[in-house]
DNA sequence: ACCTGAACACCGTTCAAGT
DNA sequence: ACCTGAACACCGTTCAAGT
């Protein structure tokens, strides 16, 4: 992570260190669980040089915010090269019983009732959607209904990392929901 | 809240008025923006009598789970006494579409990885889905389609209330999920 | 350019003392 | 039976000083 050295050949850190740095304990251990003192630690830094980075711990979050939402759409754009229609929506939804950091980011953000963050996530919220909506619309559905579709899976798919998150076993979930969303 | 008083005519606080403003402030801010400070001021009293009813936050903060665990099984036994068992799942349905406290709290918690948390939310989540599970039933699926569809409609249970909270438009959500699940 | 270390206000927790 | 008020450790934030 940190690339830099100084003239004594200590590594230093920068800003996407401590984002990468919260991201990681978000996801581990939900919002409250991200103090400055344990990031630094983390780092190998006293918690004072925190502040040379970053004006306080709220900033710190939006940036770490801003790094997943663009980790967000480059996931959308390797999904969407992904020629046939109904396999790009298998893919999407198999994601979902992964229960990687990003999805664990989601959850834990949507708990917050900060403004910038709800922003972010109906900013991602949004351009999944449409990509679903795009999906269903190449399988032959008109708009409105492709569009009504793509929210009935959005949100199925959002639902179904909160029960991966809960440990519930789920073994036919995504094969069930292909059969009956995707025409 | 507060139904005691001493004999000198001052209302005083029990463990159910702590657990309510818990529940209150969880909802309303994150699991993190509750502060013992915060709670005694709301209920009118210094941070140090909280230590009478409660050994610690943590242990407050497992009362008031419970306490909306019960709540939740109550609100299941309201709709399950509802005839038809295609009204009863829409009734189920609509309520996503209402951003009440119980469903904020819902999305709070799930952010959590404490044990205590997740094995409620299981519970909870489990019963729901017995609950879905019976009304398919009724419907006619047959038992392994029933369950597959129940689990389908309650993660999109789930996702939409996350899409409410994100404040996202979605005037004819219930209506198509409805058509498209309900069998 | 990045970090340390000391400082201060605030929250979680304890507890002796009050009514 | 329930509450106050003072105490202490810890986290967020500031900042002067270091390299």
């Amino acid at each position: 992570m940190a690339t830099q050295r100084t003239r004594l050949g200590v590594p230093t850190r920068n800003a996407v260190d401590w984002e990468e740095a919260a991201l990681d304990a978000i996801a581990a251990g939900g919002l409250r669980s991200v103090t400055i003192p344990s990031l630094a630690q983390t780092l190998g830094v006293t918690k004072g040089s925190f502040y040379w980075h970053f004006a306080s711990l709220d900033e710190l979050i939006a940036a770490a915010l801003t790094r997943w939402e663009l980790a967000d759409k480059a996931t959308l754009a390797t999904l969407a090269a992904i020629e046939d229609p109904a396999t790009r929506l298998r893919a999407a939804f198999e994601e979902a019983m992964q229960l990687t950091r990003a999805q664990a980011l989601f959850i834990a953000l949507n708990a917050t009732p900060d403004d910038a963050v709800v922003a972010t996530l109906r900013r991602v919220s949004q351009r999944r959607i449409r990509f679903l909506t795009a999906a269903f619309r190449e399988l032959g559905l008109e708009a409105k209904e492709a569009r009504e579709r793509a929210l009935l899976a959005y949100t199925a798919y959002l639902g179904a990392f909160h029960l991966r998150r809960q440990a519930l076993d789920i073994p036919t979930y995504v094969a069930h929901a292909a059969r009956t969303l995707i025409p």
